[in-house]
DNA sequence: GATCGCGCCTAAACCGCTTTACTAAAACGG
DNA sequence: CCGTTTTAGTAAAGCGGTTTAGGCGCGATC
């Protein structure tokens, strides 16, 4: 027994499958009798359109994929993805689709969107020329980047990252501290450099701590997770070469460094400051509350989303200016301890 | 210029529809020549079988569906999501497939479900006797269910709920405290009493709290959100009226109860002890750190979703058994300050 | 009284792919 | 040298809908 068709709702209802397919999709082009009629033998019968029909015939299918350049299970780690798909997730109710995730299979992300059966693209984190872009292009889906770059054919959504790297290092720097370690985010994909935020983020804390004349930061690499964070701590230098802040590009890895930097028995700010970024719900309850710079996440989703649907609707839009950040100043800093160093 | 089709692929190899798509699909059926010729052309055009198409064809989507009852907004506030997310995504990576969000779309889950061509659903909360369920079973569509209830021909993954309460409100006897408030957890969907989860859960507090003869628990309600957490500690009796204690079904509950009494100059556990359930990874971090029910909602979600694989499949599956859950006691209950009360 | 317009419904083409059944040619075996 | 497999490829029938271009009957129009 297998799943009932639009054939059969029409032989059984006596008419033509157009006659059904009206009464679904266009129920004035009926009868009122017939209508009544189809529909409640369509009811009987329990019938149901075949979704991937629908969307072959119609060419839209009422779902948007969400690009995800890593593993589920590590990008769902961080609250960030979180605050996204609620901005994302708003529009999207709004206008009836649903939202596929799409993160890579057997590492292809290529692979991925063949399979995705969608009407358009959010991307996250994907550098300008990242194949997975281009073969959307050339597919001719709608695609909006969000934390990348924008280019010419395609909008892109983004914070100002940089911006909000430099207010949080000149926080530091005001503070009064010259020993400052940056904790990069990681290429999300292999053989593509930093990620377009990353970069920018990053270039915002240089650009504040050379107009400084501060020396050299220390940098090192973690993921946004919060294990990554407490390894990152693990591996920065000790003793009386430890930088006395730091400046981590989320909040999830200031978080773990944060925690590690406890058990091992820093005070924090007092022995070490540090500031996230992304501002997350909970950076505001972390003991001490964490300092960071904020960036206004759902909002950043329902744009991008916005965006998309409008590129659907076949509009063109433009690239909207980067979305404001700023620097939200709590208990994780500090000046540094006067005493031992220097 | 529209999509370039396996048609357009076969008239420029000059080969029929049929060997494109062995190509892809069954390239030992090609001669090596032909092989390379037909994948050559493909790529120059830069050709994608149409996803729809494909699904069509082969009744397979490679997709499954999470059906969530609730705004995607709301339920994404709740960290819960995301773990489970975790667990769901593993699985799914494994076995190449991606994952759909269903959220209610005009305020109708079962509209959402009719538009979502997926090979299987995962619900989420769901009451047994759920419309949404019940239509999934006509359409015949292999559905697991989580935090439901198992019924003859759907497998349901759960955890000890009622145990777990059970021990959390234990904990509070143990402690010494006699007035104590339960905060349930909302229906997720209109006209459907209490969430299973939730029916268990205060099934065990009640359990717990009967035997030792305790005063009837004060109950109110509150969404799985910290804002809704917050706003339960406002409506809850003051003064000498005031609970001892409270036991809240979600973890988000309880942190924004404690926020709310703690901004309230309450001191937790002092004069309030808090025991939450989850155990969410943030539960660690609150300041108290919460006392809370711990489920392994990750497994939980690879649980399901293996399952779910298996179903697809064709085997037929059990409900398992349902995963252990475990009190872990932490800083945000205590012994009930002695003194002004009872 | 032929024609037009209108309301109601249908036949058939189409969406883009997979797959079954089949054929022509080449390789094989005796 | 002639049947028999094998190999390499094709035509056509689905998959389950939507949509275009009519068809048919009937009262109104000229």
């Amino acid at each position: 027994m297998s799943r009932v068709t639009i054939a059969d709702v029409a032989s059984a209802a006596g008419v033509s499958k157009t006659a059904v397919s009206f009464a679904f999709n266009n129920p004035e082009r009926l009868g009122h009798a017939t209508l009544e009629r189809v529909l409640g033998v369509a009811h009987d019968l329990g019938y149901t359109p075949h979704p991937a029909a629908r969307a072959l015939s119609m060419r839209r299918s009422g779902t948007i994929g969400v690009l995800i350049p890593q593993r589920l299970s590590t990008v769902f780690a961080n609250p960030f993805l979180s605050e996204l798909m609620q901005g994302l997730g708003e529009l999207c109710e709004e206008h009836d689709l649903t939202l596929l995730l799409v993160p890579p299979l057997n590492g292809s992300l290529e692979g991925a969107i063949r399979q995705a059966s969608v009407d358009g693209f959010i991307s996250l984190g994907l550098g300008p020329d990242d194949r997975a872009l281009e073969m959307l292009d050339r597919i001719g889906i709608p695609t909006v980047a969000v934390d990348s770059e924008s280019s010419p054919g395609r909008p892109a959504v983004n914070v100002d990252d940089e911006g909000g790297a430099r207010a949080a290092a000149q926080h530091l720097l005001d503070l009064g501290h010259r020993d400052i370690a940056i904790i990069v985010l990681p290429p999300t994909r292999a053989h593509f450099g930093l990620t377009p935020a990353a970069a920018r983020r990053l270039a915002g804390y240089r650009a504040a701590l050379d107009r400084a004349g501060a020396p050299e930061p220390h940098t090192l690499t973690a993921g946004a997770t919060r294990a990554a964070g407490a390894q990152a701590f693990e591996s920065m230098p000790r003793g009386r070469r430890r930088p006395t802040a730091v400046l981590a590009m989320s909040d999830m890895v200031a978080i773990g460094l944060m925690a590690a930097a406890q058990s091992a028995g820093l005070k924090i700010p007092d022995d070490l400051s540090v500031v996230g970024y992304d501002d997350l719900p909970m950076a505001a309850w972390t003991n001490p509350a964490l300092t960071t710079v904020r960036q206004p996440i759902i909002e950043k989703g329902r744009l991008a989303a916005r965006l998309l649907i409008q590129r659907m609707k076949g509009k063109v839009v433009q690239s909207p200016p980067p979305l404001g950040t700023s620097l939200v100043v709590r208990g994780s800093t500090s000046p540094p301890s006067g005493g031992s160093r220097r």
